[in-house]
RNA sequence: GCCCCCAUCGUCCAGCGGCCUAGGACGCCGGCCUUUCACGCCGGUAACACGGGUUCGAAUCCCGUUGGGGGUGCCA
């Protein structure tokens, strides 16, 4: 196919939704795979909606996800002249008329008629002349259909006697969405047109105008299934944790973002899910998208991510973490929770942090954490400068109930002291040797690790032992061995 | 109300008339590994909404029903 023009344009609305950012990315795809140019137009016919926080709000998450476009970002509010001549047009040549009725007087004059609730062409033919409070509605035709050509869904008819004669200019002089597309979509060459479902209605009404304006061939359009929640609803603000933006905070990777994003209403013909965006560019088929509505499952998101995190070096790991370990404290519940619980997370309240720790721990961490934000609370007691705390319930299972606990910590403590911490496989020797010998000696089996691992995090379940252990060092832990002991 | 879209495991995706006693992934369950937690590996659970057609043959095509969703604004 010749090199197609796609657009990604999206309302500035204070942040990017995650289905706003599946669009732009199929958009992407879409231009990507057949060697096209795509565009980012912001549809700020609200003025209220146009400043530079909002439009930011927009493009960042867009390059963070990697979604780059080759023009713009354009701005719908800066295209009134043209849309004013298009306007013009359709009102010199009939195609649209002035219209002075307010919602209150529609709706009494429908009752008055005995009509459902809607306007029902009140004012085509009371020649209303232009003025104060007046907008520009659009002549629909009352018989017939419009039929629209979609790459997904095949060819949808609509009656015309369904539509409304809608508002094509507010009284405020501006133009309205489906003008304004109309007119945008046309001067910027746009090909193809790929957007949510939602806007299919819309299409009917939008091509009746390219007609009227005397356009031609309307753009190949693909309407892609909505992303619904769990309840099969539209994703809205209000409901659903759908900004981006919020994924971002909490560690997920925008590499495993897209790549989960691409998997919703379109699956690779191999089966092969989790895969570089590169591949999916070459395997991408608008037309192989699905027609049905996908549901945004937080959990499968969590899956690929994890998998892109295990797939991460040592040294990438421990830079893409850094800015997870040292961000203050917002007041929210850390992100960093530790399974276990009991745990602080951010490493900036603890100690110092320290990304040779990190380095080192990256390939047991990895296969650990769903996501970026869970790092610190796995590695935090090992930058702290002290024990944070004890979790209550480990302490109790292992320091209470656990056999032997307090000769374990004497016999470890005692053991290490004469040890220069420089060999993690030793230090397993020396505290597994102690829970062999103990075993011996109560003629039943003692857990050795267990209450070191609880002497020195605070808490049962974490890293193997051994290299911490190490990277502690011996002043740290001897003395953390003996503080606990003590409150036994 | 009217218009439009949709309908395969709980979820996402595969299937585009015979290769389907329906495949992969997530989740869940069980096992192996293991002196923590994980990872990994092995196994299991689970679906063609319903009713009519068309056809030698239908998850696949057609019609209807039901169900779900979207739209119906001087929002986009």
């Amino acid at each position: 196919m010749a090199a197609p023009r796609v657009r990604f344009a999206p309302a500035p609305t204070g942040y990017l939704h995650v289905g706003s950012a599946r669009t732009a990315l199929f958009n992407w795809l879409f231009a990507r795979r057949h060697g096209g140019q795509m565009m980012l137009r912001i549809e700020d016919t609200d003025a209220s909606l146009r400043t530079q926080a909002y439009v930011d709000a927009i493009i960042e998450p867009l390059v963070w996800l990697g979604i780059d476009w080759d023009e713009g970002p354009y701005f719908q509010s800066e295209r009134a002249e043209q849309h004013a001549v298009a306007l013009e047009h359709l009102v010199a040549t009939g195609a649209a008329y002035f219209c002075d009725l307010t919602g209150p007087q529609i709706e009494a004059r429908a009752a008055e008629a005995g009509l459902p609730p809607g306007y029902h062409g009140w004012s085509r033919d009371r020649d209303v002349s232009d003025g104060a409070g007046v907008v520009v509605r659009f002549r629909c035709p009352d018989t017939g259909a419009t039929t629209v050509d979609d790459m997904i869904r095949g060819r949808v008819a609509f009656p015309n006697s369904a539509l409304e004669d809608f508002v094509i200019r507010r009284s405020d002089g501006s133009a309205t969405f489906l003008l304004a597309n109309a007119v945008d979509d046309h001067d910027m060459g746009i090909s193809h047109v790929i957007r949510g479902e939602d806007l299919l209605d819309t299409t009917p009404r939008v091509q009746l105008l390219r007609a009227a304006l005397g356009y031609g061939e309307p753009p190949a359009y693909a309407h892609l299934p909505l992303l619904v929640n769990e309840k099969r609803q539209k994703l809205s603000k209000r409901r659903d944790d759908v900004a981006l933006g919020h994924y971002r905070t909490q560690g997920y990777l925008p590499e495993a973002m897209t790549n989960y994003l691409a998997l919703l209403g379109w699956g690779p013909p191999d089966e092969v899910e989790i895969r570089p965006m590169a591949e999916i560019v070459e395997l991408f088929d608008i037309e192989a998208v699905n027609r049905s509505a996908a549901f945004f499952d937080p959990r499968k998101l969590d899956h690929v991510n994890a998998a892109y995190i295990k797939a991460l070096t040592a040294d990438e790991l421990t830079e893409r973490v850094e800015p997870f370990m040292k961000e203050p404290d917002t007041g929210e519940s850390p992100s960093g929770e530790h399974p276990a619980g009991g745990r602080v997370g951010r490493v900036g309240r603890v100690g110092s942090y320290d990304p040779e720790v990190l380095r080192v721990l990256a390939p047991e961490i990895r296969q650990r954490v769903t996501t970026l934000g869970e790092v610190a609370g796995w590695v935090d007691w090992i930058m702290a400068d002290a024990i944070i705390s004890y979790d209550p319930k480990a302490w109790q299972k292992v320091m209470v109930k656990g056999r032997a606990a307090a000769e374990v910590l004497d016999e470890v403590t005692a053991r290490l002291s004469a040890d220069d911490f420089s060999s993690a496989e030793r230090l397993e020797s020396i505290v597994m040797g102690v829970g062999y010998d103990l075993s011996a000696r109560h003629k039943a089996r003692v857990l050795s690790q267990a209450p070191v691992r609880v002497a020195l995090s605070g808490s049962n379940v974490g890293l193997p032992l051994w290299e911490p252990m190490r990277l502690l060092g011996r002043p740290r832990t001897l003395e953390r061995l003996r503080a606990a002991r003590a409150r036994l």
